[in-house]
DNA sequence: TAGATATCCTACCGATGAGTAAGATATCAA
DNA sequence: TTGATATCTTACTCATCGGTAGGATATCTA
């Protein structure tokens, strides 16, 4: 963890001194739980460990939230908020299904590569309580549909091509939402150019006229009616 | 949960009585072990709950193994040795490259709609020890390799566009991972329906010919540069 | 400068959970 | 039948963690 102690540094100063700044010591607060989530999960991180990050102990993190959840939620929040932004922003445009497709795997790969847009797809929302966890699915759910119907807008336009949208869908956020899992800033490639393959070969797939020729999954596929395990 | 106690009925009455039965008895504390470490997550379930769930008092689960870890790595290597099984049988195969990953999207599909793959994909391994980690890390590296060769074999015998191999193989199987998330065997669609549209999209998005005129990804990425966040 | 209050700490509670000690009882092989 | 042992239980230890009680101290405002 002392990796990413400079980092954490401005947040950390933020509570040297007892000046009073409550919106901007939560938000720090934030900032330093979204990282840790991140690296060690929700649930091996401690209170303590939060506050010890900050240079503060325990029961003063209780001044900033009521409890343990409030921070995870607050989390969520943000990071379903960049996401319903930058879909909003597609929404609006006039274009091909297909085109905005590609927007939205550029625009989703930012995000996902953030804390906040990263923590969204790999905190593990089950931690919750049911109250919470229904708020945090029911915007996921509602972003998941959004994408759809990014999909099926290319389908009625003629620039995807015929297939089940929901599959599609899954298949887009599905192979990004791995991203969250090996992406590194400071890896060997460059973003822009990750992102490039991601659009390539994810709109090749779902272009209209691509599909011609479809690969008929063989032997292995009929082996596996036969060996369906229970 | 008494939703699921059904399907754990069997491994309940191996425990019945006391008849002597250590292996039958150990992977029948792996299959319940499993299916509750996926329902609730491993942190979550703690061994009292298996144990309750096989009608035994928790000590008892320590005479089949030396702790809580043991049952998850031993989960993970049954759910490894099912992907590299496949992967062998693949890779002995004599057929183009874009046709071995198309009977690998059906064989990977089906190996994760079942428990055991399902587990290597969406349990933490995070809550292992350094030296499990190590291990259950390594085996999933491996696989990742293997999956790689695939798509790199495809593209040395044509049938593959050229690309970068290993954001490839990510697209591929992270799309693909996301269905272990998803995926429920009682829900509307069939497997075989589902399977042939990730088939046929992943081949799609994949074969050679098909990444002719490339979708550019327009203002949002542009977009993306300017506001990179931090 | 003085009161209001934001900030933060020490010391604690109660719950949970992994793992163990020590012994009782059933099973099976000879 | 009997001894070895596999199986399983009750009753515990120890550590961790979320959260709170109650008070101390610094900061800001009027």
């Amino acid at each position: 963890m002392p990796k990413q102690s400079a980092a954490l540094g401005p947040h950390r100063r933020l509570f040297a001194d007892r000046r009073r700044n409550p919106d901007g010591k939560r938000v720090a607060v934030l900032h330093t739980a979204v990282r840790m989530f991140l690296e060690r999960s929700y649930g091996r991180t401690s209170m303590n460990d939060v506050a010890l990050q900050l240079n503060i102990t325990k029961p003063a993190l209780y001044h900033y939230f009521r409890n343990k959840e409030e921070i995870l939620v607050e989390i969520y929040r943000l990071g379903t908020d960049l996401i319903d932004e930058m879909l909003d922003s597609i929404e609006a445009d006039e274009k091909p299904g297909l085109d905005k497709v590609a927007d939205f795997i550029a625009g989703y790969i930012r995000i996902i590569t953030g804390d906040f847009g990263r923590a969204v797809i790999r905190l593990d929302d089950g931690e919750l309580s049911t109250a919470g966890r229904r708020l945090v699915r029911g915007r996921k759910r509602e972003i998941d549909h959004r994408v759809r119907g990014l999909i099926e807008g290319g389908m009625k336009d003629g620039s995807i091509a015929s297939c089940d949208a929901k599959i599609a869908s899954f298949i887009l956020v599905g192979s990004i939402h791995g991203m969250a899992s090996w992406y590194e800033p400071t890896g060997p490639m460059k973003l822009t150019a990750i992102t490039a393959q991601y659009v390539g070969i994810l709109t090749a797939g779902l272009a209209n006229g691509s599909m011609g020729e479809l690969v008929e999954p063989g032997s292995v596929l009929l082996k596996s009616a036969a060996l369906m395990q229970g």
